[in-house]
DNA sequence: TTGATTGCAAACAATTTGCAATACT
DNA sequence: AGTATTGCAAATTGTTTGCAATCAA
């Protein structure tokens, strides 16, 4: 039966993206620190450990946009239910508390038969800095 | 200098896209379908020219989001961008037009100040029905 | 003791690249 | 003819798996 024993590898991955907190790792970036700490880890185990992460709903795993590029991980901000908006240029991630998105799931459910998973869900995007710069 | 030739295979991927109209094709089922129409081409020749129509602008690209799946690209129908929702069970894709969709979004430009980019945002939830199978 | 976890090495799969043969103009 | 394109095989890379050793309970 899986997740039986507590073990310092899985401990230790939790508690690196715990002090990481937004910020997104890479399974390589996260093996590099912990291994940086004087930590004997294997990349395997970290892999392992970042899926049950995932699994348990700790982190949120981002796919890589381009091909060969690697998947990112980040503590998952929050599990309440409500969509998050993610600037793809900084990374800053903000929640979405607004009628007019309550109003845009329901009519996803209604029109299109379609239910939104707004935990999984996150809107990518250029936030306000980011825009404002980019049209410089 | 490249694009300088004009050869049936390239060509080929082209119709091929054409022809699928919005439907999103894996590289592996592109070169599956050209061969099944007799077409001699190697897998690699789909690769680099589905690249090219990518770059183009002919083609939009579609990053895996789940690892060991492969990207998956679509005929980019005049610029029109619109939002994508992806049923987390069956991995189904669908194509959002509506007004709804659009209003959501100059919302979110208006009262967020959040560029939404629609390319690279995709609504992950429960298809109609994946929903009513999870139901039962 | 018993079964879960680790970690190395090997396996995998999507994609890319080297390079000689071939096709386009 | 000259060069862009093709396509096989081999290389790459992120990730997963087999399996024997190790560790937690």
């Amino acid at each position: 039966m899986r997740g039986a024993y507590q073990t310092k590898q899985q401990d230790a991955v939790a508690a690196l993206f715990n002090r990481r907190g937004e910020e997104c790792l890479t399974a390589e970036e996260a093996y590099q620190a912990l291994s940086a700490r004087g930590l004997e880890i294997g990349k395997t185990t970290v892999y392992r450990a970042i899926a049950r992460l995932c699994e348990e709903g700790a982190l949120r795993r981002y796919a890589p946009q381009d091909s060969g590029d690697a998947a990112r991980y980040q503590l998952n901000p929050c599990r309440e239910s409500h969509l998050h908006i993610r600037c793809v240029q900084c990374g800053a991630l903000a929640h979405l508390h607004c009628e007019e998105a309550e109003a845009f799931k329901k009519h996803l459910t209604l029109h299109h038969g379609f239910e939104l998973d707004e935990g999984q869900t996150v809107l990518s995007g250029l936030c306000e800095q980011c825009a404002s710069k980019k049209r410089k």
